[in-house]
DNA sequence: CTGATAAATATTGTGCACAATCAAAACGTG
DNA sequence: CACGTTTTGATTGTGCACAATATTTATCAG
């Protein structure tokens, strides 16, 4: 067979480089975070509670949820962990008790100081140009809302 | 701040975007793998001893995780999972004896008629252009270039 | 108010990823 | 040959992801 159109090969799957463009990136982070005493996944979540916390606002669960992507059997544990190590509460809402709110620790808001330096931190190992990075994620982001369609029925 | 400028904001984030595309293209397989009782790691191996064994070659576990970029850790109770299912042998090499070299069973080599629908089925339900992902899949390789050189010292 | 339904989170179980460590086998050098 | 190093794979432990299910609370129809 044509090697070219071997829909099967390894080579040819966008699906195997975004797998392995995503774990290299995330090992590009991880040295990164454990400064921070962070994997990737908490620093995610710590993305989007200082964001909430600057526009004054506090997350609950299925906020996160919904901007993460991630539902409650991967958050619930790794909330637990970042509650322990004192970055966040989890309280019951008063006025809604199915809801967990999630507002920061005086510990979780500062370390956003020592986490600035990151994104950064990362390119400048990388020598590429931040243009490519920049159309690289409009991509992947208009791809991601193609991917939100309907799946086929079949 | 200038919300444009803050590069910890989650959306100017291209390590989310492709963190969030991964997971919404396996989950995009998880259905149709499904039905071969394979996850989309187990899909990749097979789609490595595949090749190889149209090649006439068998892989060993070191091979496969160059290739995929994958650890003893993660390899080793997932190729026993498929030489549980009968897909794979794991075989002590016997002019290495530190070698375990991975012969495709007939179950195997013949579950890759079944699997050539795949990646048609995949795009078919996805209104996207094959030239964007051809596109998207060397920029991707390119990156990954970049990302296994050396890291930052510091 | 009551029963049905929906929403939010928790729990359990399986399967990756990956760091760290280990053990066995092979190899290279003196 | 002996000793140190490298290669290969297995093991252990932690932390995601996600399916399936359960539990609690809220909401809504009647």
């Amino acid at each position: 067979m044509d090697p070219d159109k071997d829909f099967l090969a390894l080579d040819h799957q966008v699906c195997f480089a975004l797998y392995a463009v995503n774990r290299a990136v995330t090992a590009r982070y991880r040295p990164l975070l454990a400064e921070l005493e962070l994997t990737y996944p908490q620093y995610l979540v710590m993305l989007v509670l200082w964001e909430q916390d600057q526009a004054g606002q506090v997350c609950c669960v299925s906020d996160l949820g919904k901007r993460l992507r991630l539902d409650s059997g991967t958050l619930t544990p790794l909330l637990k962990r970042m509650e322990a190590r004192g970055l966040i509460e989890r309280q019951r809402s008063l006025s809604d008790e199915r809801v967990v709110t999630l507002p920061l620790t005086a510990a979780g808001r500062a370390l956003r100081e020592r986490a600035q330096a990151i994104p950064e931190q990362l390119l400048c190992g990388l020598d590429i140009a931040p243009e490519r990075l920049t159309a690289l994620r409009e991509e992947l982001r208009s791809l991601l809302s193609c991917l939100d369609g309907p799946a086929p029925s079949g």
